[in-house]
RNA sequence: GGGCGCUUAGCUCAGUUGGUAGAGCAAUAGCCUUACAAGCUAUGGGUCGCAAGUUCGAGCCUUGCAGCGCCCACCA
């Protein structure tokens, strides 16, 4: 029994790991839901690799983990994949050099060239089907370099529950959601214009959305009415000119009312459009008076939906200006032959382009209606505005009718709110966010998007005798035939031959978004569907851990699945953990260019004092990495696992095992006022961790063992050194190993490593193989120690002992320096609290035989007064 | 425009129910001390963002203001 010099991360981590997989530490019982600790891990996305701001968050968690593994709780901690969606095609695209094509052929023999330069090379176009073969391959690749890092940094995740999103397990699960969400008509398909992404060429969500600030500028386009009047519009959007449907200001807007119910003419398309008096309309921006386009934004929309106008639709799928015909259809012009003429110049033209186009034709100087001036009343005034774009995408989005698959969720705002109130936010006022978003909820859930690498619809659409596809009765899979793929599969009661065919049915080819997933990671967990034991013992979870930015995301969608299914809040706690932010205060992101690896903080550092500055961070809090805080982590290492040296020193030397340690020899006032003191911290650290405060546990617990190295440890030194068992060095020895292992325990959440290190040499037995397994501490373990006589007796010595060193420092005198005399004047009561630690007091203080002096001072004087006289020649 | 959070020592942050302002780092001056020199000891350092109010008493409670950050909405 015995510990090496120095502790050396690096050297013990592997076979500490090894202990904690023979002992199957972190393994989950089956046992009834009330005896579990349940964790509804965040499935990392596998696309690339894992950074500093998964390793503070992660670690987070960790900490209330183990100490509820501690408590005894039967912990379920698994760990999920997220590696379906398009940040895994993107990376796919990007490493392999291959682009989906549902319409090429399958390769008999396809491989994914892991040798692909973009400099050198060209994207290679595959089907469906080698495709997703190209990101199963790549992301089991990244899934082990991820459970490698997540065990080195020791998380305490049971690894034989793993799921990863886009297998069948959790297709299966995705897609059992969807059939009972449309068993209770919570899921409807709809034609109609949604947002859109022009690159990824998909339909995407509101909470996918984000403002930019982008460069812009007003136009200002004269109109005509047919009367000969004129008015200008300001645009930001003049490319959408063609696609102008009506004209509105505010009713009560006295500029325009006459022309409300008449009939203006566009510019260069000569299209009449009515002038209509809308709320929407403000008086005081721009002109006063709007075009409406299908579609400029949300607001034209909505207002298209209210109205009984046609869609005029100019743009594209790809963000191209397509061909129309001006006097066909929606189309209507007064002058279809100009009209085509200058819609012919923009067609084929992406958005950006067209504008420029559209802009030289308006300013062209007979551009009006009254064929003498240019329809762009003044130059294009620059401004800068804020632009949606799909989180992920790189330009505007378009409103562009699509069909699409959407879940309700407006309908149940009210509902949404209440469950959000069910759970318990931490820290508290990130519930304001959740309730923010369901409040300012304006569209469905969009579900479906047009990529490859996902959870495909389980349902096909009838075809009817004339071809047509019949999209409001679709033909749903059944629940025990999934998962099922409705591209290779078919519907009951057909064949394959009848795909596509009149009489005969088509798959539905989308994939769902790939939060339809994550919002069942509870139920990924559990086996919904497939286990109901299993799923009655693990849902709903105890916490959930996420960012603060994905509420309206992953907190929101979660919230609203488990309500759909079961009318219940998916876990009873949910802990929001801060961002990573470098040195420079700024959000740590690939694209900045400012990550750290983790291994190489973890070698430069050791993963406990990597994780000891995760744990000085609140729930919540934004932080910043900061090297002094790892340094600190590494140096309370250094100091835990020194001071274990030096008790367990004392039993090796007069060969006494530390586990034989008797809590009834604790006697002397010292050590009885060190269990007393330690009580304490228990108690407080103890309710600090199950209110996940896990950064005031810390504090207690780490000013505690400060306390206890520096002044205990100081105090007790000389009478543990003694060689003669007495009962003073009996009640020392009980004493150190007792706060010994109540310490370890203690850091056990925090530290794992070092604290693990230094029970294998000490503590472990057959009942405490390992540390992470072992009990936390109680009060209830040594309170048959006595406690001490005078609560004042250890704050007291403490401050005598620095008062004497602050002496032997100014004096320039080593420590151990002798006191010729020591006069501590102090009030009757202090005296008696000094008295009964006197003996480790001049000890450690090391004063000479008769050197002490007690002067009384009167009882209302609280302070302490130390004189010192230092011998004048002393030497050991 | 609406909401949330933050503002305490040079830096990074604690600060429970209102009761004499704390830690680490940095700085300064020292010390080989039978665990630890990758260590230890001591010292200096603050108008708690600003203003007003409540109170015997405010870093903490109330109101207003300012700066910073974030979330949401609007954006012709």
């Amino acid at each position: 029994m015995s510990l090496p010099n120095k502790f050396d991360s690096k050297v013990s981590e592997k076979s500490l790991q090894e202990i904690w997989e023979t002992n199957k530490t972190y393994k989950w019982e089956e046992k009834s839901q009330e005896e579990s600790f349940i964790v509804d891990t965040p499935p990392p996305t596998v696309s690339g690799s894992l950074h500093l701001g998964h390793v503070f968050s992660y670690t987070q968690t960790d900490i209330v983990t183990r100490f509820q593994r501690m408590i005894g709780k039967n912990v379920f901690y698994p760990m999920g994949w997220d590696d379906n969606g398009l940040p895994t095609e993107r990376r796919v695209q990007n490493f392999f050099g291959i682009k989906c094509n549902p319409n090429v052929k399958d390769q008999a023999d396809f491989k994914p060239n892991y040798n692909f330069d973009p400099k050198k090379d060209q994207v290679v176009e595959v089907s469906r089907k080698d495709f997703i073969s190209a990101c199963v391959e790549l992301t089991t690749k990244d899934e082990v370099a991820y459970e490698a890092m997540w065990r080195r940094l020791g998380l305490s995740v049971d690894w034989t529950q793993t799921y990863s999103t886009i297998d069948p397990h959790s297709q299966k699960i995705s897609q059992l959601s969807f059939l009972d969400l449309a068993k209770n008509n919570q899921v409807y398909n709809l034609e109609s214009p949604t947002m859109w992404d022009v690159d990824f060429q998909s339909a995407i969500a509101q909470a996918e959305l984000e403002d930019r600030e982008r460069p812009g500028a007003f136009h200002d386009l004269k109109f005509q009415m047919e009367s000969g009047d004129e008015f200008i519009i300001a645009t930001t959007r003049p490319e959408l000119l063609p696609a102008c449907i009506a004209v509105v200001a505010h009713p009560s807007d006295l500029r325009y009312q006459k022309f409300f119910g008449k009939t203006a003419i566009t510019p260069l398309f000569y299209a009449p459009v009515p002038v209509l008096a809308s709320e929407h309309a403000e008086p005081d921006k721009g002109s006063g008076i709007m075009m409406i386009c299908t579609f400029g934004d949300i607001n034209d929309v909505q207002w298209w939906k209210s109205s009984q106008l046609p869609i005029k639709q100019v743009i594209n799928l790809q963000g191209i200006i397509r061909p129309v015909t001006f006097g066909e259809d929606a189309f209507v012009s007064i002058k279809p032959d100009i009209a085509n003429s200058n819609y012919q110049q923009l067609v084929g033209l992406y958005l950006k382009q067209a504008q420029k186009k559209i802009v030289e034709l308006l300013a062209q100087p007979d551009s009006a209606i009254d064929g003498k001036s240019a329809a762009l009343f003044a130059e294009p005034k620059a401004i800068t505005h804020s632009v949606k774009f799909y989180e992920k995408g790189d330009r505007p989005l378009e409103f562009i009718p699509t069909r699409q698959w959407f879940i309700k969720t407006l309908d149940h705002k009210e509902a949404l709110l209440e469950q959000g109130t069910k759970i318990n936010w931490h820290p508290e006022h990130m519930r304001v966010r959740y309730e923010n978003w369901v409040k300012g909820l304006n569209q469905d859930w969009c579900v479906s998007r047009q990529r490859y690498f996902g959870v495909p619809f389980p349902v096909w659409y009838p075809i009817n005798a004339l071809g047509e596809v019949n999209y409001t009765q679709p033909l749903y899979a059944e629940a025990q035939d999934l998962p099922v793929d409705p591209m290779s599969q078919v519907p009951k009661g057909f064949t394959e031959s009848q795909r596509g065919q009149a009489n005969g049915f088509i798959g539905d080819p989308d994939v769902m978004d790939t939060w339809a997933t994550s919002s069942l990671t509870p139920q990924l967990s559990s086996h919904w569907g497939s286990n109901a034991e299993r799923h009655q013992k693990l849902f709903p979870a105890n916490i959930r851990p996420q960012a603060h930015e994905i509420i309206r995301t992953w907190a929101f969608y979660t919230i609203v699945k488990s309500w759909q299914h079961f009318g219940e809040i998916p876990w009873k706690d949910i802990l929001i953990s801060g961002w990573v932010l470098d040195p420079e205060r700024k959000k740590m992101s690939k694209s900045k260019g400012n990550v750290i690896t983790p291994e190489s903080l973890f070698d430069e550092y050791s993963p406990d004092a990597i994780r000891y500055w995760t744990a000085k961070a609140r729930l919540g809090a934004d932080t910043a990495i900061e090297e002094a805080i790892f340094k600190m982590g590494g140096k309370l290492c250094t100091k835990i696992f020194n001071a274990s040296k030096f008790v367990l020193m004392q039993f090796e030397r007069i060969n006494l095992d530390i586990k034989d340690y008797n809590l009834a020899d604790i006697n002397c006032e010292l050590d009885r006022a060190l269990v007393a003191n330690l009580q304490e911290v228990i108690a407080e650290s103890s309710k600090a961790l199950e209110n996940f405060e896990y950064t005031t546990a810390l504090k207690l617990i780490e000013d505690a063992f400060w306390d206890f190295c520096d002044n205990y440890l100081e105090l007790v030194k000389v009478r543990s050194y003694q060689d003669d068992n007495n009962p003073e060095r009996k009640s020392a020895m009980s004493a150190l190993a007792w706060s010994l292992k109540t310490f370890l325990k203690l850091f056990a959440p925090f530290v794992p490593y070092v604290t693990e290190e230094v029970w294998q040499e000490s503590f472990k037995d057959g009942k405490n193989p390992a540390i992470h397994k072992s009990t936390w501490p109680t009060t209830n373990e040594a309170s048959n120690v006595l406690k001490p006589s005078y609560s004042k007796a250890y704050s007291s010595a403490t401050e005598v002992i620095s008062k004497v060193r602050g002496v032997k420092t100014a004096s320039q005198k080593s420590l151990k320096w002798e006191i010729a005399e020591l006069n501590i004047a102090c009030n009757a009561e202090a005296q008696q609290a000094l008295e009964s630690v006197i003996d480790d007091l001049l000890q450690a203080a090391n004063v000479k035989d008769q050197g002490l002096v007690f002067t009384a001072t009167s009882n209302q004087e609280t302070e302490l007064q130390v004189s010192v006289i230092l011998s004048e020649n002393w030497s050991q």
